[in-house]
DNA sequence: GAACCGTGGAT
DNA sequence: TATCCAAGGTT
């Protein structure tokens, strides 16, 4: 018995419209699965697919990561963004080798305790890569949910409680068919449900959707703040490490010194990079990206 | 729980 | 041009 009145649909939907993702393809390994999930966390499809290719066909395995030092992720992250990630999965490829053997632990526990690995991306892993029953609760799903369920155009801020456990009624029983459900969602919030200018019109749950039924009712509430960008300490931290990126080894104080003006911020800048890892500060006051 | 963490395309 | 926002996680 199956609680869910939308996983039919859904899932014939999905089998029509899914994108050919190559982190789908049947032989893509686990590996594939957690470098792709990590990459996609807050960062478009658009720009991954190039990124990802270049990453896989570089180390196709956790093992061949594992034996970089961790400035080569950082490199090869290019501009992806949040360049933590890069840092995160070469840890990732380290204690998976550490600890499991060189092979992606196919428990949710087991991943979760992977760094830069939440409760997102473990679920993902574990449906994905291992055909497991976990709910996905994902940016498009809670927006889907919000939508078809709660009948609101926008979900929360920040993931509740409640979310979850709507997310988890929803399950299909069956494993293989949960996993399927988990990315069949996402899709349709990725391509139909989308955030602004959702298409209705080729919503295969339309007649069940509770914000259509209300007549697609305006976000209320206060505006979600957008984050401005220009000024931040996160633009001069991107730009000292373009200047690491870019050069083909250490680099002198002078080089990052001059892509910002203001000393203040860009010591603070440059201190966070080096606390966080992504920086090398050596000996002889050159900086380099990690070893 | 709020703030922080990059980047670039779309509107 | 400015704002939105994109398969989140950590502190």
């Amino acid at each position: 018995m199956n609680e869910n009145p939308y996983s039919a649909a859904v899932l014939a939907w999905y089998e029509a419209n899914a994108r050919d993702l190559p982190w789908r393809r049947a032989d893509t390994t686990p590996w594939g699965v957690l470098v792709s999930e990590v990459m996609l966390q807050q960062t478009p499809v658009a720009r991954v697919l190039p990124a990802w290719e270049a990453w896989m066909r570089r180390w196709p395995t956790p093992a061949d990561l594992a034996a970089e030092p961790a400035g080569e992720a950082v490199r090869m992250w290019n501009r992806l963004g949040y360049p933590r990630r890069a840092l995160n999965l070469h840890a990732c490829a380290r204690a998976i080798v550490e600890r499991h053997g060189g092979r992606v632990p196919d428990s949710h526990a087991d991943l979760l305790a992977l760094p830069g690995v939440g409760a997102y991306t473990s679920a993902a892993v574990a449906g994905f890569a291992f055909g497991q029953r976990h709910a996905i609760l994902d940016t498009n799903v809670r927006r889907v949910l919000a939508r078809v369920e709660t009948g609101v155009e926008y979900p929360p801020k920040t993931p509740t409680r409640s979310e979850a456990r709507l997310a988890e009624s929803l399950l299909p029983p069956e494993p293989a068919v949960a996993a399927r459900w988990g990315v069949a969602v996402m899709e349709l919030g990725a391509l139909v449900c989308t955030a602004r200018s959702p298409k209705c019109a080729e919503c295969p749950v339309i007649d069940g959707c509770a914000w259509v039924l209300a007549g697609r009712p305006a976000h209320d509430g206060p505006p979600r703040r957008g984050q401005t960008y220009a000024g931040t300490d996160r633009q001069v931290r991107g730009r000292l490490l373009a200047v690491l990126r870019d050069a083909t080894g250490p680099v002198p104080k002078s080089a990052l010194d001059a892509v910002w003006d203001e000393p203040v911020q860009r010591e603070r800048a440059l201190d966070a990079l080096v606390a966080d890892g992504l920086v090398d500060p050596l000996e002889d006051g050159d900086y380099a990206l990690p070893a």
